[in-house]
DNA sequence: CCTCCTCGTGGAATCGATTACACGGAGGAT
DNA sequence: ATCCTCCGTGTAATCGATTCCACGAGGAGG
């Protein structure tokens, strides 16, 4: 593969004034500048991305740690987040912990090592001494989702809150009294919070919330499935189960099914995370909808900022209930088929 | 970020012993190797891959191209390519098409700016020259799924020609006779042979194809809805429509639900690639599926035994028809839930 | 006509690793 | 005692870029 060397020979010119012409620096004759071009389209040359990396210490990509790709929410972040980056110049690599720590610590050290410029996280955990190292060391890094309490990091999130008091509402109105939640690992802020979100709303709605109606799952359909499992076998069994993410939904929906029981009739079923798939399903699954591009593109923006020396901002935005007919009658029609790609 | 030089003057010895204990490189001795591995730790070292790659002329890593991450297929095999890299060692940055061109055309370019070892592809085209110099100036490349005819480049891609028969004499069996397909893009090679095993299928069951029942998508959800729109307008409309990709079967299922038609009762639908949620979908959809996990791992072996100077093999597994409701009666029960993640 | 700038250019240092080569000392063979 | 091998180690070249600095030419100003 041609090199500058090459480039430089070719058109007759030393290796600095190749490099001034390939960044555009301004004093470069137009003679030069003709005869350098030429030469880099009769050699097919390209720039060596990892010498130039290695002399400016930049290689302008970002590294993204994703908690589970197979997640249709986490593909959507990934894929806003590398789009949003490619229009700012980046490239992005994703690492996939698969809701391991030490996969997430594989994939932290690896871009570490490739000096990437800056780390979008999704942490699976409450916090590996690695990231936080890479914190302290100045490692420009954006929490995306989840965050870590106590670390100064910008994070960029849904708030759900309002969505959860919401879809309470919804279900209590709804005449249902005994609810119950699949929960995702109390050490991730969105595993933690949705039950929080959850217990408070039911408290405000006057409904008790029992032990045996909050279930640990992680995050993955299989626990989603066993939970539900186990709350169809109480003596009382809850009227609604609450995923607390889509996957766990698909574990439910797949206990339920080999059940033999029906939706709502049976049980009802609600989700965090809306996909476009929930619109297909036996019934259609009322779920709470985060703005997952914009939430890539925000992160992106705040740690390009912070990159670049730009202070850097914290984004919160809210998550929204949509309504369909997995947890009872009154649902309202789709107004249009949810298949439209890109959304504003 | 502490150097190799820090780590030599930590230890009082030479850069040159540092490198060597670090790629442990025999001809060291134990107490030089200990004292440098102290200095390691108290440095909290870690060594420059950039540096490294530039030095070595190797990355270890792996450039994979993928036509859309949105859809599950992508994703599934993005996953099991990346599970097997790391097993081997590598790292591998994803590229996503978005069924463009030149969004594929950038990503090769990036690629092979950052001088990634070996690149796996599913081509979005017919061949873009960009790709054919590539594979002429000798870097290894491995196709997926889909390849690019007439290139001398190993390919690892599922053969569907046995499951697409096996379908057509299913629906035939089911006294189905007015059977239409919702195409690929024909540059794709997958785009065009799902339609000629289509085809093929038809004549030996001795039905007609004509051209209103073939109807032209882009592998993406608009267009199964599109196309679809169309067939039901036709004035004879196909009693079943065979979707050659997953998301244009969910566009298929958004405009027959959009005309308030009912499946399998007024239409049937079946759809090439096997995806968890069709399992959920109401009715549960007749599929076949492909061994992507398998497909991805093969695939990075292929590339890395090019990489690794073995000769590299080409790798055609069958894919396998699963009947579920959407095309009528007669459907057996699921044996048991599909959602293990991890299938052998 | 001399001095001073500006401009275009090239030489060479540099980034952080790997590795060929040289070198000194220890130990074995003669 | 001399010579030859190894072994462990260090010096320095190298990968392919960027960039500081110096230098020569040419134009402007005195």
């Amino acid at each position: 593969m041609a090199s500058i060397k090459d480039v430089a020979a070719e058109a007759g010119v030393s290796v600095a004034t190749v490099s001034r012409v390939l960044n555009d620096h301004p004093s470069v004759s137009a003679d030069a500048r003709t005869r350098v071009l030429a030469a880099v389209e009769a050699l097919g040359y390209r720039p060596n991305a990892v010498a130039r990396s290695l002399r400016t210490d930049q290689t302008r990509t970002l590294g993204l740690v994703i908690s589970d790709v197979l997640n249709p929410y986490f593909t959507e972040l990934a894929r806003s987040v590398e789009e949003e980056a490619r229009a700012l110049g980046y490239s992005v690599i994703i690492g996939n912990a698969d809701e391991r720590p030490e996969l997430q610590d594989h994939h932290v050290r690896t871009l570490l090592d490739r000096r990437i410029d800056g780390l979008l996280v999704s942490p699976t955990d409450g916090g590996s001494p690695l990231m936080l190292d890479a914190v302290r060391a100045g490692t420009p890094m954006v929490f995306v989702d989840r965050w870590i309490p106590g670390v100064d990091v910008p994070v960029v999130r849904a708030d759900g809150r309002a969505a959860v008091r919401d879809l309470v509402a919804h279900l209590h109105g709804l005449g249902h009294r005994r609810l119950a939640i699949i929960a995702g690992p109390a050490a991730t802020t969105t595993g933690s919070e949705r039950v929080e979100a959850f217990r408070d709303a039911m408290a405000e709605c006057g409904l008790p919330l029992p032990d045996a109606y909050i279930g640990q799952g992680d995050f993955q359909a299989d626990s989603g499935r066993r939970v539900t499992e186990g709350f169809l076998e109480l003596a009382e069994p809850p009227e609604v189960v609450f995923a607390a993410d889509n996957l766990m939904a698909l574990g439910a929906l797949d206990a339920v099914r080999a059940r033999g029981l029906r939706i709502p009739d049976d049980i009802a079923l609600a989700a965090f995370d809306d996909i476009r798939w929930f619109v297909h399903t036996d019934p259609p699954i009322t779920a709470i909808a985060q703005p997952t591009g914009e939430l890539g593109r925000a992160a992106v923006r705040a740690l390009v900022d912070r990159i670049e020396g730009r202070p850097p901002q914290s984004v919160t935005l809210p998550a929204r209930l949509v309504v369909r007919r997995s947890c009872g009658e009154s649902a309202p029609q789709e107004p249009s088929p949810a298949t439209n790609r890109r959304q504003p």
